[in-house]
RNA sequence: GGGGCCGUAGCUCAAUUGGUUAGAGUACCGGACUGUCGAUCCGGAUGUUGCGGGUUCGAAUCCCGUCGGCCUCGCCA
């Protein structure tokens, strides 16, 4: 018995032959168009009109599906008026667009069921008789069973099936029984197929779809199209794509705008490299691509648009890492007549929007915050990792008065020592500890002291490392710290700034080592209260810790002449599991202030006019307290989708060198293309003869 | 620009550490098989060991250079 099998009829060159216009259609008859339902074996087909009384019915093999030639038999009314017929061949196809279901949809409540589906050739299994196909598509796997002796013509094309041909088929939903494979959503069913279309054929694969193991990342990269078919690469953009839609439906709710800025804007020498776009019309200029939209967002608020939020790409013409690609996807987001803790809430309800339709996780607010200097000095970072304890503890004054140079030269120039107290470490092995000191040593550290705690019976040792220079503070260094035998104790000495780098470093690689980090924790913090401005050693300047518009605290305004060092600003970072995931600040919209900070930055009021004359002109004319954030949405997705690299969740990324494989980009132009921009190539610097 | 790891069949990886004809799985081709689900079984084809040079009786293996990939420091207001 069959069940209703809907098909639609191709006409070969029907349309070509009429012409041109409207190769969808032809006489009244949708081309490609499904005719309706119809029960095998006989199959209908209508003239133009649809009237039911012009219906013929044919004759059809049962399963036949693919070609069928009607031509001695259709007929159809080239018009109303004009009775002459014509002759044409159909072909049954599949009405692959009428798609019943999607692959892994199917449940055993569906059973019995007549269903078209459409996708891809996970893998087959050829028994010779039975014939098994694992169809896939965006939602899952499910498997057809072709049976010769239901239909032999669709097992007859079953067995020339390749991964990754793409095919339609129609059949019946039935259940598996005792083949139940308990590890498919569908495993409780299968489809009995009676008819398929093979919709086009893959050729044999740089790698395999289904593998276990990865191919190389360049292959991927080269592939890409066939690498996102992978369920895994599928998981991932869908979640990037929930991910900016609760943000877009969050700012939405909350009365934000989301309005365009330009990606052909202003070089701004500052900051990033540049990506630079020559323009033809104004010969030997240049436009920029935005390393942020940062001006134009404070536009808009002195503009009078008080909430705008963006999902924006930005540029930046620096080396790559895993977690740095030159094109990249921020939320820029920014408020007016708000002070930093309005932004920050609102960033939470973002944030606990995001985590809440996402991963289905309720995050509480507000997040805890720490100022930099709290968190350079428990942690020796701004982004502090306070899924696990492991803090940076001082004992400068413990150690100041011991005999061992190493610790006394450092403390004598101001400097600090500062340590880890591992708990349970005396299981690392001397490999490994060596192995951390050469860290230290690889980012410019002198090594790594340490010592053992060790059990004496009545007390406690400390065994090698500088043990030997330490045993004098022993039992105080163990009562400060609480450590016990089995505890290994690092030491740093050094500038402030130099210990926190080290230790930060020593103290992410312990934790990995031992496994201190907790899964499924989103240990969310604000850091708060930078430093407006930074010493940079090799410019001799003061630069922006942030960028040149973070207002500075209203408390702090007069330090700025005396000891800029020690102004804080009203800038903030959000940080998840120790990485930096947002960035924003209160900007300043006096002019005079602004005037005042690029003059303390170092940039004259001439050279400022020149680069931000746009800015200081809207700061003339009535700018509203204003300040926002930008979060780096890669990012995002990258830590909530679990990837250890930006390009896991980026469509079509660049490899190291700024390459995508894909395409080839970047890549020479042809000479008339420079021609018309006016520009000339240098060759690229050579290499040194020999 | 610096440091590190890597490059062997279409793909993922071996090759007893310098030794005979560079192997396996998968994919591909042919065959068998009516309940598989990483199907199985039988057979077949598949290599500029990234490229160039050097050392050696002999190089995938050692050395130099180079290209490419990844990690990282610098850099990323």
């Amino acid at each position: 018995m069959f069940h209703p099998f809907r098909v639609f009829v191709r006409l070969p060159g029907f349309h070509k032959r009429m012409g041109n216009e409207n190769p969808g259609r032809c006489h009244g008859l949708n081309y490609d168009a499904p005719l309706g339902l119809f029960d095998a074996p006989a199959i209908q087909t209508c003239d133009q009109s649809r009237r039911p009384a012009d219906t013929v019915t044919h004759p059809l093999e049962a399963g036949d599906a693919t070609p069928i030639d009607f031509s001695s038999r259709v007929a159809y009314k080239r018009s109303q008026t004009n009775r002459n017929t014509h002759k044409r061949s159909i072909v049954l196809a599949i009405a692959y667009n009428q798609r019943t279901h999607r692959c892994g949809e199917l449940r055993r409540a569906d059973e019995g069921k007549a269903v078209i589906l459409a996708g891809w050739v996970n893998s087959s299994r050829d028994h010779g008789g039975l014939t098994f196909v694992d169809l896939r598509d965006h939602t899952g796997l499910v498997q057809l069973r072709f049976n010769p002796d239901h239909v032999k013509a669709a097992h007859e094309q079953a067995k020339t099936l390749h991964n990754e041909d793409v095919i339609t088929v129609t059949g019946t939903v039935v259940s598996r029984g005792e083949w139940a494979n308990p590890k498919l959503s569908t495993g409780e069913i299968e489809i009995e197929v009676d008819a398929v279309d093979i919709l086009s054929r893959s050729d044999p694969l740089p790698f395999q779809i289904n593998d276990e193991f990865d191919a190389g990342e360049e292959l991927q990269l080269r592939y890409r199209f066939l690498h996102l078919r992978r369920p895994e690469m599928q998981r991932i953009f869908r979640m990037r794509h929930g991910i900016a839609r609760a943000i877009r439906e969050y700012f939405h709710a909350n009365g934000f705008a989301e309005i365009e800025t330009p990606c052909l804007t202003k070089s701004t020498p500052e900051g990033a490299r540049d990506y630079l776009v020559p323009s033809r019309v104004q010969p030997g200029s240049f436009f920029a691509l935005p390393q942020s939209p940062q001006i134009f967002k404070q536009l808009f608020m002195i503009a009078g648009f008080d909430r705008y939020a963006q999902i924006v790409r930005c540029f930046r013409d620096e080396d790559l890492r895993a977690d740095r690609q030159p094109e990249f996807t921020q939320l820029d987001m920014e408020m007016a007549f708000v002070q930093a803790d309005d932004v920050m809430a609102e960033v939470e309800g973002c944030v606990q929007r995001i985590f809440n339709t996402v991963m289905n996780i309720d995050v509480p607010v507000p997040f805890p915050r720490i100022s930099e200097h709290e968190a350079m000095n428990r942690f020796g970072v701004d982004r502090p990792d306070t899924r696990y304890d492991l803090e940076l503890q001082d004992v400068t004054d413990l150690v100041r008065d011991i005999d061992f140079r190493v610790f006394r030269e450092p403390i004598e120039a101001g400097g600090v020592v500062k340590c880890l107290l591992a708990r349970g470490g005396d299981k690392l092995t001397r490999k490994v500890t060596d192995g951390l000191a050469e860290e230290v040593k690889g980012i410019g550290g002198g090594g790594l002291p340490l010592v053992k705690v060790t059990s004496t019976g009545t007390g406690v040792e400390f065994t090698t490392g500088v043990s030997k220079y330490l045993q004098p503070i022993r039992d105080r260094i163990c009562e400060q710290l609480g450590a016990e035998p089995g505890d290994v104790i690092f030491f740093m000495p050094g500038t402030f700034a130099d210990v926190c780098k080290y230790l930060h470093l020593v103290r992410t690689r312990l934790a990995s080592i031992l496994s201190l980090i907790p899964k499924d924790r989103w240990n969310l913090l604000w850091v708060v209260d930078f430093p407006l401005v930074m010493w940079n050693e090799d410019e001799q300047r003061w630069d922006s810790t942030h960028h040149p518009f973070t207002a500075p605290r209203d408390e702090d305004i007069a330090l700025m002449d005396s000891d800029p060092g020690k102004v804080l600003s009203k800038a903030y970072d959000l940080v998840l599991n120790g990485t930096e995931m947002a960035g924003g600040s209160i900007r300043i919209h006096q002019r005079d202030i602004q005037q005042k900070v690029f003059s303390l930055l170092g940039i004259s009021p001439e050279e400022a006019l020149r680069k931000f004359e746009f800015l200081l002109d809207a700061l003339r004319f009535g700018a509203p307290p204003h300040g926002g954030i930008a979060f780096g949405l890669d990012r995002w997705v990258m830590m909530l989708a679990g990837c250890d690299s930006l390009r896991e969740v980026i469509a079509f990324p660049k490899t190291q060198r700024a390459i995508c494989p894909l395409t080839g980009a970047p890549t020479p132009v042809a000479q008339s293309q420079l021609d018309e921009l006016f520009l000339a190539l240098k060759p690229p610097p050579g290499k040194a003869k020999p």
